[in-house]
DNA sequence: CAATGGCTTGGTAGCGCTGTCAATATCGGT
DNA sequence: ACCGATATTGACAGCGCTACCAAGCCATTG
């Protein structure tokens, strides 16, 4: 016969009911929804706890009622500057709240990305917080049933499976562009790397826009699907050059590469803006404080995790944020590095 | 009286037991320690559970259990490269195996570090990882009576908690100037932001060296408690120049001050390194590839973090780690930013 | 004055799993 | 063929909390 297991010191529920001479059901209800208990039930229950040093166990709670406090993230990459400006955004919007996040890392690939989703909901988390519109027909499948708040973010998208927060990438390409031409630039450059779906947005809406200008030329445009660094800039823009020498503007598809590409033009004694104008994307902290200043699209990732939490939050408190779709919109810095040709 | 709380479609381990012809708690042992069954039943318990899809419940596990596995991750900055990268190694460590991650950002704080660790440690942890050396009296009291393997990370001291993993700052910074003063640089300035304690034992690892060569002198240090940036490193050198006008060489905690000052340069048009040589420290990416290039002092963040993890789970896997205390040293990498003087 | 209804509180059972120990099967050695 | 030792398997209870229902309490109402 099994032994009674007890555990000596422990403080449990039961042991704050009995010292705020309540039933322990009761002293549950306090941590859940204290409105509901009279007003001295509420501080007795309240200064036992804390007399006691009372933490719950998640994991009994967990148990008994069928959910987690948890939300999950799932993001591409732990490296990139970007996802960590969004985690910070979702960290900050959840501190102080009773949920904790699962962090979890996709590797840029959808599949990974199923399997994690797959483990995630199979422990029922609170809310569900994804990079991009680009899943798995599965992995879709599995979000649209199970019952949790779900924010896609980063982008935009026709079908959203809940909530969705981002920007477009298209048309934010289209406007570091369309700066570019209005400058007087012409022979367009474009560096790609990393290509997942959002680069490859960024892509298309280049391509819009220099074939509307009837500027569209396949030479013009460098990409590898190697992780980008601002060495790979360095690499691609000197790729670039060798393809179409004659180019007077870059523009590349984040600031690690213009950087990268600000470098080799150095190294080239390449004056820019004068002989090479570059744009980049994100606007990380560095790009307004370079030699030139380099000019980029800013994005509001910060706001985005934050937002995105906020979202999750809100409707798990009931209330129904105001908007299931939010456009946080980009704009172009315009800076030294694409100022007016002379 | 209360009802049977039935819940219909879910697979629990009773379902996969029935459907592979043996008890629950033989079909348990098997997720736990598949050695421990014979051939043919561990074949049959995983037949079934495959063909339902079965999920084990996490929350009954740690509950019945009375043990979780997750590990706890406390590090100070989610912004910050360094930490992105320790966090990747982390992860990838702990990819695959059946533990997952529980992140909180202390926000350089230690106050704040004590009260993650407490809401942590309630929840027993099967591990911690844990920043730096600096934790406040309770909190290393609740570290050293709770039964987790600890490892804390970043940086070496005379009395670790469980294990720890890291490097000497102090020597990281001392080598720094050291080469400096190597290459025939004499009036160094120091560049400091966060101030963070390991920041402050680089300080006392330039102080050292400099000391120690009869150069020291406290106009040459220029330090703020402002979070670190590349702007900021421009603005920093600027008042160390105001400061001492006559200086040869800088060195920055960190690389964005490095990357930061050597824009300054440009803008001042001052020749780096002739007329001013730089040395960062952390070895990020662009050091590499910028023009010059930047030297710096190269940490294994990486593997810091790879390896704290690797620990946790050797621990846990019964196997004391060979040493309870790593240390992962440094480099310093000398490019172009500190070459000879002229 | 009984009936009604809202607000608070409590009792019971069970969430899904595993720790402990006991029982049974297997095996080599004498 | 018997013994003890080892490898497998199973039974039971309970981890700490909450869902559900019921009951108690009080004020209001016809």
């Amino acid at each position: 016969m099994a032994r009674k297991r007890i555990t000596p010191g422990k403080i449990r529920l039961a042991e704050v009911a009995k010292l705020a001479g309540v039933s322990p059901i009761t002293a549950s209800r306090f941590f859940r929804n204290p409105e509901a208990l009279s007003v001295g039930k509420r501080a007795r229950v309240e200064s036992a706890a804390k007399e006691l040093g009372y933490v719950p166990n998640l994991a009994a709670r967990a148990l008994a009622s069928q959910r987690t406090e948890v939300i999950g993230v799932l993001i591409p990459s732990l490296t990139n500057n970007v996802f960590s400006d969004v985690l910070r955004g979702i960290y900050d919007a959840l501190d102080g709240s009773r949920y904790s996040i699962q962090l979890a890392n996709t590797r840029y690939s959808i599949l990974q990305e199923e399997r994690l989703l797959r483990l995630f909901l199979a422990q029922k988390p609170a809310g569900l917080i994804i990079t991009g519109i680009n899943q798995t027909a599965d992995s879709r499948n599995v979000m649209e049933t199970v019952d949790c708040p779900i924010v896609q973010i980063m982008e935009l998208g026709p079908s959203p499976i809940d909530m969705m927060i981002g920007f477009s990438h298209f048309d934010a390409a289209k406007a570091a562009i369309a700066h570019l031409l209005a400058q007087g630039y012409r022979r367009i450059g474009f560096l790609g790397a990393r290509m997942d779906p959002r680069v490859q947005r960024r892509l298309d809406g280049y391509r819009a826009a220099m074939a509307e200008a009837a500027l569209f030329d396949p030479q013009l445009i460098v990409t590898t699907a190697i992780p980008t660094s601002v060495t790979l800039g360095g690499t691609l823009f000197a790729d670039l050059l060798a393809k179409a020498p004659d180019i007077d503007a870059v523009f590349c598809v984040n600031d690690d590469l213009a950087l990268g590409a600000l470098f080799e033009c150095k190294r080239r004694h390449m004056a820019v803006p004068e002989q090479m104008a570059i744009v980049g994307f994100n606007d990380l902290e560095f790009m307004a404080s370079s030699e030139p200043t380099l000019s980029s699209v800013r994005t509001n990732r910060y706001e985005m995790g934050r937002n995105a939490a906020m979202m999750v939050l809100e409707t798990l408190d009931g209330r129904r944020p105001a908007a299931p779709v939010v456009d946080l919109g980009f704009s172009v810095m315009e800076r030294q590095s694409s100022a007016r040709r002379s």
